[in-house]
RNA sequence: UGCCUUGUGGUGUAAUUGGCAACACGUCUGACUCUGGAUCAGAAGAGUCCAGGUUCGAGCCCUGGCAAGGCAGCCA
């Protein structure tokens, strides 16, 4: 651990694995786990809890598993487990050959059930799921016993091992835990630990027709993998009196209960302008708001990727975001601030107009094309320069020029002379039109001395624009995201109404832009277009079409400039 | 309604045995610049949910409120 790290702040975990490591309470072993359930995608509240558990890991040189909560075999799939092993991967986490599933431990966990049986803690209930539910009352009325629960020892295992051998149908039984009926924890009233289902199981096919629940699954997984650490959201908080009744009650070791694994909470990430629960977004794939969970406007993992963004960008952001007990919604600025000072050192530079307004220069040769020298990326200078071609027509942004210039809009405008990168200083002296008064092109003049972009006489000028050649260059689909709400909450909409109605209508706009040759012929993915933003090339980009998805934009002190002066 | 958790600048996160509330993002200045980017320098912005109390001194301790979130799936 290098001194700068131990100069930083604890947080509460790494806080209470300090104090537990002091007390050599798991004989200096650490040992976390992150445990997706394979039902969807990963996101970016996912990545803040990889991030935690690897990184305390890495950091306590311990070691963190994976290990798919797969105890639902109606809702999970392969498809979601390759998936996740890939994001965890290209996240930059290994989890060394620990991979782990809940279904590994189903023997065991049958076994340990049939032990709560035999203590008397465990009883096969025949009440139908409407009926439990009716009769668990509510958190200030105790729940009704069920009529099934001082079944025998001797008849419960005989019940239980038919539940295990199929013969009976799907719902009619379950198995409980026999706790606390009058328990203020819902959690505690004798809640289930197995039921019947027929299905076929992604892992163990049609091995079992009893599964367990979650609760009885977890801690006993964890206990299995001499987890020391079980870190998971808020929202389970009051399951974990129901994780240590069942280690208490399965293990007899006391000392081993003391220093076995324990649960700890801490607060989900929530970002604004986007939603995060994996239900809304499986429901924006399946309805087609989105094309699918790699859709750059996505907050998963696949999608961030294909937008662009950087592993080494979002382990910063889930550093920044910190860990502790409070709710919390984070701005997107700060996930696009991590993005945009990752890319800044890495992205090679390139020249590229998405709005083209022509410009010819009429003193310039007809058919002279020069190549000028640019540099690749001036925040490292090994990336070394490349050659951009000049010509008589260029384009640039049409963003770029006004006629009637406002103040402090320094770029080009009737009369005024501003530099072209790497190229020549140029001077406006025409504007021409159309019919409808639509400018279509402006005639400029160009200082042959100011080849490179100074002048020898020392002159200035205020602007500096990116152009590109009107005859030398390479057009490509240009994808520009943006948020895919355009509400900070998602949520707030009038009675009625759904979160979908919220959906930033501009989230994705389809352009086709000119981009300075080079771009294909080089390898780098992510690219800076110069003054616009940070580009990423999409997965469908080919070499006949070029396609590029924007990241993020550039901060821009002239929109909001403008953007004030209205 | 019962139980659990949490309340610190706009947003997050700190403040290690009580000792002038710190850092990051954002915002606003200014410098520099061949990206209105980056970089650099600086500023504004909270007196810590409220009310009492203990103390020389409270964000931290005590008492009482208030607010927000969680829990009543055979989901995880």
């Amino acid at each position: 651990m290098s001194q700068e790290e131990n100069a930083k702040p604890l947080n509460f975990i790494e806080a209470m694995i300090e104090e537990d490591i002091k007390l050599n309470k798991h004989g200096r072993r650490i040992n976390t786990r992150f445990p997706p359930e394979p039902n969807g995608y990963l996101h970016i509240g996912h990545a803040k809890s990889i991030c935690l558990n690897f990184g305390l890991a890495k950091k306590y040189n311990g070691i963190c598993n994976l290990r798919f909560d797969d105890t639902n075999p109606v809702k999970e799939d392969v498809e979601y487990v390759d998936s996740i092993k890939e994001d965890i991967h290209w996240l930059g986490f290994d989890w060394e050959g620990r991979e782990y599933y809940a279904s590994d431990y189903f023997l065991q966990l049958y076994e340990w059930a049939e032990l709560l049986i035999k203590k008397g803690k465990a009883y096969v209930c025949d009440l139908a799921a409407e009926q439990i539910s009716e009769m668990r009352g509510t958190p200030s009325v105790p729940a009704a016993p069920s009529p099934y629960r001082n079944r025998s020892v001797e008849e419960n295992i005989e019940l239980f091992r038919k539940m295990r051998a199929g013969e009976f149908p799907e719902g009619s039984k379950t198995l409980r835990a026999k706790i606390d009926l009058a328990s203020p924890n819902m959690h505690m009233r004798d809640p289930v630990m197995y039921r019947i289902i027929y299905a076929e199981h992604h892992r163990t096919g049609k091995q079992w027709c009893i599964y367990p629940m979650y609760d009885y699954a977890h801690g006993q997984s964890d206990f299995k993998e001499g987890i020391t650490h079980s870190l998971c959201t808020l929202e389970f908080e009051v399951h974990r009196p129901l994780y240590d009744w069942f280690l208490d009650n399965i293990i007899d070791d006391a000392e081993v209960n003391r220093t076995r694994t324990r649960q700890t909470e801490f607060a989900r990430l929530n970002l604004n302008y986007t939603v995060m629960s994996k239900r809304l977004l499986l429901q924006l794939v399946k309805e087609n708001h989105v094309h699918g969970w790699d859709d750059p406007r996505m907050p998963t993992i696949s999608g961030l990727r294909r937008r662009g963004f950087t592993p080494e960008s979002i382990r910063n952001f889930a550093e920044r975001v910190g860990v502790a007990k409070r709710e919390n919604t984070i701005d997107v600025g700060l996930l696009e601030h991590c993005v945009r000072e990752d890319l800044n050192q890495k992205a090679q530079r390139v020249m590229g107009v998405l709005n083209p307004l022509k410009v010819v220069i009429e003193n310039y040769p007809e058919n002279q094309v020069e190549q000028l020298d640019a540099i690749n990326n001036p925040e490292d200078e090994s990336m070394g320069t490349r050659k951009v071609p000049f010509t008589k027509t260029l384009y640039i942004e049409r963003d770029d020029f006004m006629e009637e210039p406002p103040k402090k809009f320094f770029r080009l405008a009737p009369g005024r002379e501003v530099r072209l990168r790497y190229a020549y200083f140029i001077t406006c002296k025409n504007v021409v039109k159309n019919d409808l008064g639509e400018i279509t092109e402006l005639i400029c003049t160009y200082d042959p001395a100011s080849k490179g972009g100074n002048s020898p006489d020392g002159r200035k000028v205020k602007a500096t624009l990116h152009w590109v050649s009107a005859t030398e260059n390479v057009k490509a689909e240009i994808r520009l995201y943006d948020r895919l709400f355009s509400k900070e909450n998602p949520y707030e909409v009038p009675e009625g109404r759904s979160f979908l109605d919220n959906i930033n209508p501009e989230s994705l706009k389809i352009t086709e832009g000119y981009i300075e040759p080079f771009v294909k012929t080089t390898s780098e993915k992510h690219f800076q277009f110069e003054r616009l933003g940070y580009f990423f090339t999409d997965y469908d980009s080919t070499p006949e079409k070029l396609v590029f998805n924007r990241t993020v934009g550039l901060k821009d002190s002239w929109s909001k400039i403008s953007s004030s002066q209205e």
